[in-house]
This record gives structure tokens, C-alpha cells and sequence, in this order.
DNA sequence: GCAGGAGCTGACCGATCGGTCAAGTACCGT
DNA sequence: ACGGTACTTGACCGATCGGTCAGCTCCTGC
């Protein structure tokens, strides 16, 4: 037993490596990434990063891979809730998920399309058209899709590129969850002023 | 005077290369497009590419240029508008640009925030930062910065990513205008049931 | 004390990147 | 027929890409 008992362990390399890849491919883009960057970032040589990662498609199934499950988790969980509070439950995950996965979903969302050909991309994207589909097939389809689409997709936007907009300091992540809240259930629950026929429940 | 005079001009070499260009850029990607991938694409040598546009970057200019100066021009007729109407008008604008140029703006709203050193994205990033500030700072700033991001970046992903979430042949541009108009205009414009913002307790 | 494995690195590889250049082709007014 | 100009191309350039490999340093179990 080592005499000093350290309280923190020592930093992974792996670890370090891992979150510079995944900053730089959520900022930079994968694609527009390269490995000497993120070694540089994390402060290591390139081979470094190939020693822990055998390959740069490794690399960012390290660094999306647990986003990408827990939103499989909520695709699942969507499938098999009962179709009364399915919406409201939807979107408290989706936000949740948001916010604490920012950087993997804005990879997984907004760069996947460009990306299907990489294996664990084209599985997420699998999961975002399931999700969609089991979205739009409750109601009207088209304006269903297109709510979905915007709500998804501008919220992978807007919390990455939302810096953009605005050069204070960014606000916490729990005035983000409400507003969020907000905003989303706007668009996906069937609110009061909106679709004539106010069916909850069918 | 020619003796003929031909109803369909011949076709140019540098616009086919230039919509190639816009085509790619905005489904792979303008870091992760190759000159060459472009070159192929049209049907050309990649030599060819660089004799019409000297380089990579005159090339996206040429194909995001116009789009560019379009929603600059958006954003000048807002600042100008007298503020009863000038909500409404953005969201019209705002929805025949995104139909009339869905390519070039998924380029410069999606991918400008990894390609601010390109100077023509610098541009737009300049103009939608300067939109979203413009239409931020009417109300209460967190909740309208948020709104307005998600309008626009979630637009801007679903008419280019969004055939990822069906696989039936897309809607009409004028079906997609419609439902765009009503669910951008519930996201922008200060609707009845709305105006508090006190986020709703989870 | 020492063997051995984990961690880490620089040198190197073939391929591809954006970009340059000279030569070839096609078409024009004269 | 001819000179010039616009167009198009393949060969080539240095730089960088993802990836391989031999060898170095450290730490640990024995």
C-alpha cells in the first residue's frame, strides 16, 4: 500500500486525450480534425494518441459512444411508455440529455448526415430516424417531422453555436433546462392554441 | 450577331463547378470536401476548378456569396423596420431564404461557427450575430436568444439533414413554407398564451 | 536488483491535400 | 489561313493526413 493516500487519482492520459478529441470534433468538426490537433491540444504526441485509441474512428466512438447509448436509453423508453405522457417524458430527456451530452450530440446530430458513413454514426443516425419516425407517426406526419427536426436540431445547434450569439459569459445550465423546457414543449406537446383538436390522449 | 440564337445558353463549365461545389460543401462539409471530390463531381479536372476560382476559399465565396449578401440584406430591412411589424416580416424573410438557398445556408449557419477564420463566414457569423443581438435585446434576452437560435439553426438543419428522417421523396418547397411559417412564427413572435417566461418547475 | 510490461515518443510510410505550371485544344475575329 | 484568347488538362510541388514501428523511460512485482 502507498504510504500517501492521493484523494484525486492521477489524471489518465486517455482521459485527457479523450476530452480534447471530443471539444475539438464538436468545434472543429470530425472530419476537419486531425489527430496531431487533438494531441497537441491535450498536450501529448500524435502517436499517443493511436497507442490508446488504435485509430481515429476509435477515437471518437470513445468520445460519443456513451452519449450515443443514453440516447438509444431514451429512444427505447420512448417505444415502450404508454402513449399518454410519452411527450412530456420525451422532452425532459431529450433536454437532460442535451445539456449533459452537448458536445457528443451536436457531433451525432448536426455532423451526422455528413458522417453515415462511419459505423457509429450511421447507428446513431438508425436511432435519430426511429425516434422521428415513432414521432411522426402520431399525428399529421410532414408538420410533426418538421417540429422534431427544428426542435432536435436547433437545439444540438444552439447550445454549441450559441456562443456565437452573444459574448457574456454563458448562462447555467439550469436556466438552459428551463427555458429549454420551455421552448421544446412549445414545439412538441400539442398545446392549447394549437391543432384545432386538442386529443391527449387517444 | 450569331445566325443561330440558341433558347438554352450553352452550359458553363465554371457554374456547373460552382453548384457542384455548393452540393458537397453543404452534404460533406466544406474542410472535409476535397477539390478533387468536386472536380469529379462536375465531371471536370481539379486543375480546372483553380482556373475558374483561384482557390478553395473564392470557391465557396462564389457559392455562398450570393446568399450571403441576401441575408445581410434580411437583417439591414430589420434594423430598419418600424418595430410593430418588424417580427412578422423576419419570419417571412427569414423563410424564403432558407427555401430559395438551403444549401449555402446550412454551410454558412451550420457549419459557421467551425469555419469563422474563412473570411466570407466571418461575414455571415458577423451578420447572424448582429440579427440575433438586434431581436435579443427587445425582450428579455436569455429566452429570445435561445428562440431565435433554435428557429434558425433548427431550420437550417432540417431542410438539409432532414431527409434523414423519412425516405419518402421530400415535401413541395411550398408545403415546406407553409408549416416553416407557422412554426417559426410560434417560436419568434410573441404569441397570447406566452409572454411570461416563468420557466415552468420540473 | 532486476526483468518486464505499460506509457510515450520521434522517425517514417504511402496517400492525399490545396495549389502551380507548361503544354495542348478549341474557337474567335481578321 | 492565321494569331490570339479562353479553356482544359496531366505532371508536379511541399505540406499534411492517418497510421506503423522501434526504441526510450518509468514503475512495479518479485
Amino acid at each position: 500500500m502507498p504510504p500517501e493516500t492521493p484523494v484525486s487519482l492521477r489524471v489518465r492520459a486517455s482521459d485527457e486525450l479523450r476530452q480534447a478529441a471530443l471539444e475539438q470534433f464538436a468545434t472543429v468538426g470530425f472530419a476537419a480534425t486531425s489527430l496531431q490537433q487533438v494531441a497537441d491540444h491535450a498536450g501529448y504526441a500524435k502517436s499517443n494518441v493511436l497507442y490508446h485509441y488504435g485509430s481515429k474512428e476509435a477515437l471518437l466512438e470513445a468520445a460519443i459512444g456513451p452519449a450515443i447509448n443514453e440516447f438509444e436509453a431514451v429512444l427505447e423508453q420512448y417505444l415502450a411508455g404508454p402513449a399518454s405522457d410519452r411527450r412530456t417524458a420525451l422532452v425532459g430527456s431529450v433536454v437532460d440529455l442535451l445539456i449533459d451530452h452537448r458536445l457528443a450530440v451536436h457531433i451525432f446530430i448536426l455532423q451526422g448526415p455528413s458522417l453515415s458513413e462511419v459505423p457509429i454514426i450511421g447507428r446513431a443516425n438508425a436511432a435519430v430516424r426511429r425516434l422521428a419516425e415513432a414521432v411522426g407517426r402520431e399525428r399529421e406526419s410532414l408538420d410533426e417531422h418538421i417540429r422534431f427536426g427544428i426542435a432536435l436540431g436547433g437545439a444540438a445547434y444552439l447550445l454549441t453555436a450559441g456562443r456565437l450569439f452573444t459574448d457574456d459569459e454563458p448562462p447555467s445550465d439550469d436556466e438552459l433546462r428551463g427555458v429549454l423546457h420551455q421552448v421544446l414543449g412549445e414545439l412538441l406537446l400539442p398545446a392549447a392554441g394549437r391543432t384545432s383538436t386538442t386529443t391527449t390522449t387517444d
